[in-house]
DNA sequence: CTGGCCAAATTGGCTTGACCAATTTAACAG
DNA sequence: CTGTTAAATTGGTCAAGCCAATTTGGCCAG
């Protein structure tokens, strides 16, 4: 290494890493900006190709950087900086309590602070989900996005990141059988349903009716989730309490074809 | 790669770092065990070492497991997994105020939910902050700790994470210089305070007063910021609303020597 | 037999050099 | 000027080797 040159018992890749973030903080590399290739950042740095590799991979975990190969390395917008890695397993049922907990507040400050756009484009996605659910494709991506307009419109940019984070959390290994608990055409237009609701309350720019909508539309989903859950796993207790339902972790391999 | 012999278009270290994930989440390797060599799991997987080393980076970086030099690789604690890099920055008054909304909500659910236990591991906590604060050091792990405990108390671990999350989470370049804006301990007197105003709610088990204090703290850190914050920086609006500030990002340099 | 010390084996950290595959660029023919 | 093709660029992977930190095990002294 060369700038930091003594002190510094880290291994080689993390300082790599932290010199590029820190150029790219700078502004050095702007986004969208291809990064010198890794036989320069070797040379640059004065380490062997395999250590900017590891650097450059620790950078593409943590999102800040785009590999495309043969291509080069390409710095991420910080808005589609994809949260790092959905390493944590969170059950179930709490993620979806703690979305209806937040999310709920996040529909009544929405109702207070959206714009028209914002509210349009609302309908918009609320619309692509339903034309998607009667071409009986799977509209979870429109979920998703209505999910993330709804926190973009309460002006906090941590919001909206938040809540697509716990869209995307992985819930283990035992969602992962489950993803289409959602799948019917006849629960997703309930959900939607529930969607349009919240959409009108926003709309008239009424935040307890708001919060009063996604907390309903939360606890639907719950349930509808629980059914499929029963569906699919062997017999289990149901949850009832409203939160702290800490989830059967564990569950053993609910491995059915 | 053997287990996924045809169709894996991926690059190697994120076909190792999957397998090596699963194999963890179901249960190969425990927790805080050592899993085997690098050189064992290049032979395993039928790759070569530098390969191997990227996937582990790749999970080191999103905080699965822990490497020591000489010694080995070994699983991380779900508990003790770290928020994999904290990349994302947040402007400072979202940050804020995403807390408040978030937290306030928390307090009620804890109110509610919370047990002795949690109830005097609270108290310690705010008895810690207060004599450090009273020996003129940061209570600010300590703070950190309460809030923490205060989600843990609602039962639901995805709140918990969130908390510490966002605690945690950088407020960019500009917040760095700030990073003291609590410094004195006036201000930190004056935040043991409102947090005790939490925990007497809690303990209370009111959701509605512990609600109403958590707002009532999160709004006067938002204010000491604030002021901490024109102190610091050249002459600035001072954002008055209660959500949507979209703060000042890209403030240019507030280098002030 | 116990305890501590030292050397060998183990394990991660890093380098050099090379070759392949995807992509981009530039030259070239039409 | 355009479409094709070949060369240069760039990431992806492998091989073999050496160093440094750590662990292990055996040896010697007590």
């Amino acid at each position: 290494m060369m700038i930091t040159q003594v002190l510094d018992t880290r291994r080689v890749y993390q300082q790599i890493a932290d010199q590029v973030l820190q150029l790219i903080q700078a502004g050095e590399f702007a986004v969208n900006s291809r990064l010198p290739s890794e036989r320069d950042l070797a040379e640059q740095f004065q380490v062997s190709r395999p250590s900017v590799r590891e650097a450059l991979i620790a950078l593409e975990v943590m999102g800040l950087v785009q590999i495309k190969m043969g291509s080069g390395v390409y710095v991420c917008k910080p808005s589609q900086r994809k949260q790092p890695a959905p390493v944590k397993e969170f059950a179930p049922f709490e993620l979806i309590e703690a979305r209806a907990l937040i999310e709920a507040e996040i529909a009544a400050q929405a109702a207070l602070n959206r714009t028209d756009i914002q509210l349009h484009e609302l309908e918009q996605r609320l619309q692509e989900m339903s034309s998607q659910s009667a071409q009986q494709k799977n509209p979870l991506s429109a979920d998703r996005e209505f999910h993330a307009l709804l926190a973009r419109a309460t002006g906090n940019q941590v919001l909206a990141t938040l809540v697509e984070q716990l869209f995307d959390a992985r819930m283990g290994v035992l969602f992962s059988r489950l993803a289409n608990y959602f799948d019917t055409q006849a629960t997703w237009e309930q959900a939607i349903k529930e969607h349009r609701a919240v959409l009108r309350a926003v709309k008239a720019q009424d935040p307890e009716r708001a919060r009063a909508a996604m907390r309903h539309h939360m606890e639907r989903a719950r349930k509808r989730f629980s059914v499929s859950w029963l569906k699919n796993a062997e017999p289990q207790q149901t949850s009832k309490s409203s939160l702290g339902t800490h989830s059967t972790r564990k569950a053993g391999g609910v491995v059915k074809p």
